[in-house]
DNA sequence: GCCTGATGGATTGTTGACAATCGAGTGGCG
DNA sequence: CGCCACTCGATTGTCAACAATCCATCAGGC
């Protein structure tokens, strides 16, 4: 009955296990092979973090089915997993829909970055090695660059700014917290992300913000660092509060369509 | 195509979120309906967390299927549930194993805890009702009535010790940190408990230690209150990480059993 | 004796069909 | 005219069978 023998592809755990953790980069394939189900989970979920499918949204089985080319069982298997992430909620008998964070909500989770990330930050400066700092003055000197552009200024500097937090986040070498931060809470930030990346003078305040953290970790201060992170993620956040302010009639989307 | 109409069954979409959070009392079932594969996911979870199903374990699909007395279909979509909350990991054509953390991870997951909770611990400061700070007052009574009692004197207090956190993480009035903490991190928390429980001199300090928090909480002292919370899930670790290297033979169980 | 390649058994992945349930619209009744 | 029960269409939940894949074992050759 108990067998002991153990399986070769159980040497990959691991490994399959950072897999999770980088999905992020969704293009990445680090499972040899790929079944139905993943590539529905992993369709759905850029789908859901890029925006491609509104907040509150609801999603047919049946239509994704016939939409992705496979039957309704990995679907099925697929959306289970999103809601194990919390990215869906399905109600018994009636169907399943994208989360819709309040705004409330929503800045409860820039609260809890401002906690895990200022921790990573400061891990960051203990724990990066100097190739790693030497790699993300590199990604700072790229998005210098790309900032000086005009066009799609705001996007660039937010998928960097993502970019940069993400590096910071595996430096700081936990496993725990970059799991928690880039698996859970980054893909819901994401998807709001788009509602406010177009504050004008937000991308080079944010830059400058991004340079003085990246000096504290290099000089290995780990308490500036963290300091600094948090002021940025506070800043990005009353950012928010403001822009949320002003256009108070156009309140966040809520749920309502019946697409997809 | 498109369809306008707003279903009832969605007004309660808000009520099951909230229950999602709060599954760790596992006997409620908010659902009015509770399908076969909620009933699964339930019944695995609660096995998981309490270690009835011990980390490494592979499961098998066909055994536990035929054990629920239900079909794959089903069965498939509870583990996949499971997956999405890194409480199992899917390795494809071979199988699912119950997550098994790492010496390493799990004092990694205690910084984290620390962070959070210290957090947490400011925010019930501000923002607990008077009503909640004397429920609080009459968990901690009640734990010293039971800590009385010689018999699983341990358990008890390391039982309570998760709801004391419970009520005050609860307390902090802020939704995605206590999803967070009472939704992924408690569960894998809960995993090991049992095996760092029995330290003898462990539980009167907790216990002085929850006293002089909920006092700082009382006195409305949020920075106080978040570092005797930090102070306090610090010495938990330290408690972890002494009894680590007097057992330092005895590994934590690593994959290996085929059972379930 | 050790390594390489086929085979068998078992497990996982996928499918299509069937059953249960729900929401909206319709008709009858007070 | 308004309210309630019923029916119908559609969607979700469940099942059992089939296909694909993998692991362990066992021949066979070097």
């Amino acid at each position: 009955m108990a067998r002991l023998h153990y399986s070769s592809r159980y040497l990959e755990i691991i490994f399959i296990f950072k897999a999770g953790c980088l999905q992020l980069d969704a293009s990445v394939d680090i499972s040899p092979v790929l079944t139905l189900s993943d590539g529905a989970f992993q369709r759905l979920q850029t789908a859901i973090v890029k925006g491609e499918i509104a907040p509150g949204t609801r999603i047919s089985e049946q239509y994704l089915s016939t939409t992705f080319g496979i039957s309704r069982g990995p679907l099925r298997e697929a959306i289970r997993r999103l809601e194990g992430r919390r990215l869906v909620m399905r109600v018994p008998h009636a169907g399943v829909r994208v989360v819709s964070l309040s705004y409330e909500e929503l800045i409860e989770l820039y609260h809890v970055r401002e906690a895990l990330e200022g921790m990573a930050c400061r891990l960051a400066a203990q724990n990066m090695t100097e190739d790693e700092i030497l790699g993300l003055r590199e990604v700072l000197a790229t998005h210098e660059k790309h900032s000086g552009l005009q066009a799609n200024q705001s996007y660039y500097q937010q998928e960097g700014d993502l970019d940069i937090h993400y590096v910071i986040i595996q430096g700081s070498k936990n496993r725990a917290l970059s799991d928690m931060l880039l698996g859970d809470l980054y893909h819901l930030v994401r998807m709001y992300r788009y509602k406010f990346s177009t504050t004008p003078k937000r991308p080079q305040q944010a830059f400058a913000e991004h340079h003085r953290i990246i000096e504290a970790i290099a000089d290995r201060d780990g308490e500036l660092a963290e300091m600094l992170m948090r002021r940025h993620i506070s800043a990005s956040r009353r950012n928010i509060e403001r822009r949320m302010q002003e256009q108070s009639d156009v309140s966040l989307p809520q749920e309502g369509k019946t697409d997809v």
